[in-house]
DNA sequence: ATATGTGCAAACTCTTTGCATGGAG
DNA sequence: CTCCATGCAAAGAGTTTGCACATAT
């Protein structure tokens, strides 16, 4: 049976007040302000909890190293900002994406991401 | 002085013989077919110097690690498999992308990944 | 009371670096 | 004959796992 920690209170609240992929190091970082003795081996594994409850999902951005966001959001895509290097949502997709591919491939999901500088960075 | 070894000679030839990004892995087994004695670091090193020529150009798909390939090639995207996780290449892209960006945000590329089964796994 | 969750540290994987030897020039 | 390049093994970064202790139920 699933507990309910402080631990585990603390990684969702950090996502319900960001609205941004977020890694396993800045909810490290954010989740401590909240609960200061959170360990990161706690944050590998509650991600991954919280992944298969389908509560978050993984975003895998170019650069390596999957980041975490909320599951229940619209398909959309994402900004990478070279400078800070924080990931944000990006709304709009191009339709008609997956028939770019070449004959015989089947295409069953695409990923669009952006690379630049952010608003607070430029 | 840059010398010409057997390795880089192995390995410059490993691109020419294909068409689609490459892990350092897939480097490493397709090159110890020409030199077997080649080694990992030697492959690592020795694509960072090629990007450094511009010889050779990085690709950062999402999954994490860099793949490699020729960098003369025109603007593309790519298809990774989700079954033997090789990446081809597509040549089409949408335009219009980068005006995706939200308002303020400065963008300076993009990196489209399609998802699903190559010909050969389908 | 009991069994799941946590924090720490060790293990792992992927990539990079140090060093002695090999080989291009 | 020089010095750059190579291969190995050790060191780093990021992620996962084992274990003893803490704590939700």
């Amino acid at each position: 049976m699933r507990r309910d920690t402080r631990q585990r209170r603390a990684i969702r609240r950090v996502f319900m007040n960001v609205d941004r992929p977020l890694t396993p190091e800045e909810i490290l970082e954010y989740g401590r302000r909240i609960v200061p003795s959170l360990g990161l081996a706690t944050v590998y594994r509650t991600v991954k909890i919280f992944v298969a409850e389908r509560w978050l999902s993984e975003v895998e951005l170019p650069g390596g190293g999957l980041r975490y966001e909320l599951a229940d959001r619209p398909h959309h895509h994402h900004f990478l900002c070279r400078s800070c290097d924080q990931a944000f949502d990006v709304h709009r997709c191009p339709d008609e994406v997956e028939r770019l591919a070449p004959r015989g491939f089947e295409v069953d999901g695409h990923e669009l991401t952006l690379f630049g500088r952010c608003v607070t960075c430029r």
